[in-house]
DNA sequence: ACAGATGTAAAACGATCGTTTTACATCTGT
DNA sequence: ACAGATGTAAAACGATCGTTTTACATCTGT
């Protein structure tokens, strides 16, 4: 694993399990392996570190929901929550913190918003016809859902994927008919 | 407004809109208007200072929401999101920042979203028979739909939670056909 | 009238923050 | 072979953090 990689794989950890504005450079470095010159040389300050960390995440998230049905998006972010645990939206989470103020961090958490949005849209237009009138509602409702089962299973466990599915599914069926 | 109020009120707002690790004590007392020796009597120190912002506001949201029916639920929270803006749930936020390592605000949230449930919980029993087997997954679908208009107002405005309200109905006619 | 509570302003505490610098070692491609 | 890139370890930078202390003023209830 070259040092990059370390980098930021360990960072989204720390991050991910203690908060962005409680994890020092130090912690970072020591969890890195690796010196605060060299973590400066790849990252350019803490928050061009959060940025990359995001960026990256948003590639690998894209990855997971990379899929052709709702269905099947409900499933991978089940699992996905249930392998890496339930702490809520790491973008937001990042976007909070920094109060939205932080433009290189605001950015990228809006451009990966904009992008999980699309890709919903875009699942449900195979799903139906691509100019039906219940689409645009329906894909922000399957979204808000998504956002809600990742909240809630912050303190309802990762089940909550599983009633957000049903709600899903319930939407989809009336609509249809 | 006495001191405690203007420290409460003051305090909840800096936290909400710059983050409450990334607020010093130093605008915390600025905001107040106080010395901080006046500020460390009240609250003890800065965690117990969120903990105190976060159970005021645990107080008035639960104010919001006692309505007695689902569409009241709705209105009430999007004219509170209408007006105070869309920065996500509060206690999430604090309980995310500190990695739920905090034990008095990890409990604080805890309890919060607690109260929460149990009042959808309690709404939906007034409308529906007190034992339909539907009873708990609709509960938890409402609240999920809840949780995601208010992350998903961050970057869709408030307008989220008028396609929440619309799939929270369509589960609720179709529980009840 | 006066004691205790409640407040201010300002300095000071040690700790830690993010970041840079110094001095040196080792790898890598031509 | 050797220059440039890439790395380490450790000290140091000034700034800021949360918190406490000092010295003093004013309000409040009996």
């Amino acid at each position: 694993m070259n040092m990059k990689t370390k980098l930021l794989t360990s960072a989204e950890q720390l991050f991910d399990q203690h908060g962005f504005m409680a994890t020092s450079m130090d912690q970072l470095t020591k969890a890195a392996e690796m010196s605060s010159r060299t973590l400066y040389k790849h990252a350019g300050d803490k928050n061009g570190l959060i940025q990359a960390v995001l960026m990256e995440r948003d590639r690998r998230f894209l990855q997971i929901i990379d899929v052709k049905s709702i269905d099947d998006l409900f499933e991978a972010l089940q699992s996905w929550a249930e392998t890496e645990g339930t702490r809520g939206c790491l973008f937001l989470r990042a976007y909070g913190e920094t109060g939205g103020e932080t433009p290189e961090i605001a950015k990228t958490v809006m451009a990966h918003k904009a992008a999980f949005h699309a890709q919903i849209a875009g699942i449900l237009k195979t799903e139906f016809s691509a100019n039906d009138p219940n689409l645009e509602l329906l894909t922000e409702q399957i979204l808000i859902l998504i956002e809600g089962s990742t909240a809630a299973a912050i303190y309802r466990g990762a089940e909550a994927f599983k009633s957000a599915h049903k709600a899903a599914s319930a939407l989809i069926a009336q609509a249809i008919k």
